[in-house]
DNA sequence: AATACGGGGGT
DNA sequence: ACCCCAGTATT
């Protein structure tokens, strides 16, 4: 079960690997990390004691045993290539990304040949990938980069967020992954991984779980090995804690995860709220004569449920008692349980109203979309759904 | 076939 | 805080 998009990123499982003998990722001298370091330090232990925190600790063990350390982008490492592979993997598997990252680096090996490359170039090296608009960020952001950062990739959060293409996940990532800076990341991985763990409830879209969330985000992430720990939780993501299923039995961090305790796994995180549909409202009057048959009215071809036999309608109950004397005799109305039917693109909320010992109307009968139908007639009939619920759970008669 | 969705940009 | 993008994976 791999994730869409960016959860694709461990396309397949990481190798079983006694003797694949990787050697970690020999990170280039760590650069100095002044200012950066500094300002995060205050968010947790990890800046000032050099401690990783538990959850960093148990998930860098993990990765050290399954992990991805052999990934092309991280041999040899460089921003330009992280930040390649970044874009490519927002949107495709790992699988896919491998072929088209080779390509695109043989043929374009730094960001000044990216630079200086025509679009159609670029586009050319993208064909297959999709999203061509990222492309041509990309394309867009190496010339800025060499307008503005003399060439390279600026390693300075604003000066990368400022690129087209590049926004605050992938500017922590490109920070983190290239240089071992202190950044965090947040991506879809990731935030599945962190509302499980914390067990945050709530759209993980939505600003203010989003918020929590990069807090979360920025407390784990350890100031060592933060190339390592971003790659982790993001093949934590899409490897076992995945949307569906998750395999916690699998997972360093279970004995501490609120959803695996709570057994919330299958609920968080929370799923997108469907875009509030409109609500309308009908009254449906059951029109009953003495002999317990009720009026249907064919529906007409437009709208919905066009062409199926119902039941009339009103705009509202007070206005029912007026419709309903012009389809019938009618003497009393009684309110019956309101409920509400869900469409695709609405909700209706539906009255109905009982006109009990109705009397029907001899030019009111005779049409072809009108009938008084008793119940074994209903069985034949074309019903929209809640309208043979209805129908189906009227009371009897009243006497 | 319909549906849901990432990460970023624009408004 | 909202929509849009333009693809893929999932149902």
């Amino acid at each position: 079960m791999v994730e869409r998009h960016a959860g694709g990123r461990l396309a397949y499982p990481a190798p079983a690997g006694r003797h694949r003998r990787h050697r970690q990722p020999r990170r280039r001298e760590r650069p100095h990390q002044g200012p950066a370091l500094r300002i995060h330090a205050g968010a947790g232990l990890n800046g000032r004691f050099h401690t990783l925190n538990v959850f960093a600790r148990e998930l860098l063990r993990w990765y050290d045993h399954h992990g991805r350390k052999d990934l092309p982008w991280q041999h040899p490492r460089s921003a330009y290539r992280v930040w390649l592979s970044e874009i490519m993997l927002q949107q495709t598997q790992v699988v896919t990304v491998m072929g088209y990252f080779q390509r695109f680096v043989d043929r374009l090996p730094t960001l000044r040949d990216l630079a200086e490359a025509d679009e159609d170039t670029v586009l050319a090296l993208w064909s297959g990938l999709g999203y061509y608009r990222r492309a041509r960020f990309l394309h867009q952001a190496a010339r800025l980069c060499m307008e503005r950062h003399d060439g390279d990739l600026p390693r300075d959060l604003d000066a990368l967020m400022n690129l087209p293409g590049i926004g605050r996940s992938t500017a922590g990532a490109i920070l983190a992954q290239a240089h071992g800076l202190r950044f965090p990341i947040l991506d879809g991985n990731v935030k599945r991984v962190l509302t499980r763990y914390h067990g945050i409830a709530g759209f993980p879209g939505e600003s203010a779980i989003e918020k929590k969330l990069w807090l979360h985000a920025d407390e784990h992430t350890p100031a060592k090995r933060t190339a390592d720990y971003t790659q982790a939780i993001m093949d934590l993501g899409a490897t076992v804690c995945v949307r569906s299923k998750p395999a916690c039995l699998l997972c360093p961090q279970a004995a501490t995860c609120v959803a695996h305790r709570d057994g919330l796994t299958a609920v968080l995180p929370t799923v997108k709220p469907g875009k509030k549909v409109p609500t309308r409202s009908v009254a449906m009057l059951l029109v009953r004569d003495k002999r317990g048959r009720v009026l249907l009215e064919r529906r007409g071809p437009q709208g919905v449920w066009s062409g199926l036999w119902s039941l009339p309608e009103a705009v509202d109950a007070d206005t029912a008692p007026a419709v309903a004397a012009t389809l019938a005799r009618v003497r009393q109305a009684d309110p019956l349980p309101a409920f509400t039917h869900v469409f695709s693109h609405y909700k209706l909320d539906v009255s109905p109203i009982l006109f009990d010992h109705a009397a029907p109307l001899a030019a009111v009968a005779d049409r072809a979309d009108r009938r008084w139908c008793n119940r074994d007639e209903l069985a034949s009939l074309g019903l929209p759904a809640p309208v043979r619920t209805l129908l189906d759970n009227l009371p009897e008669i009243s006497p």
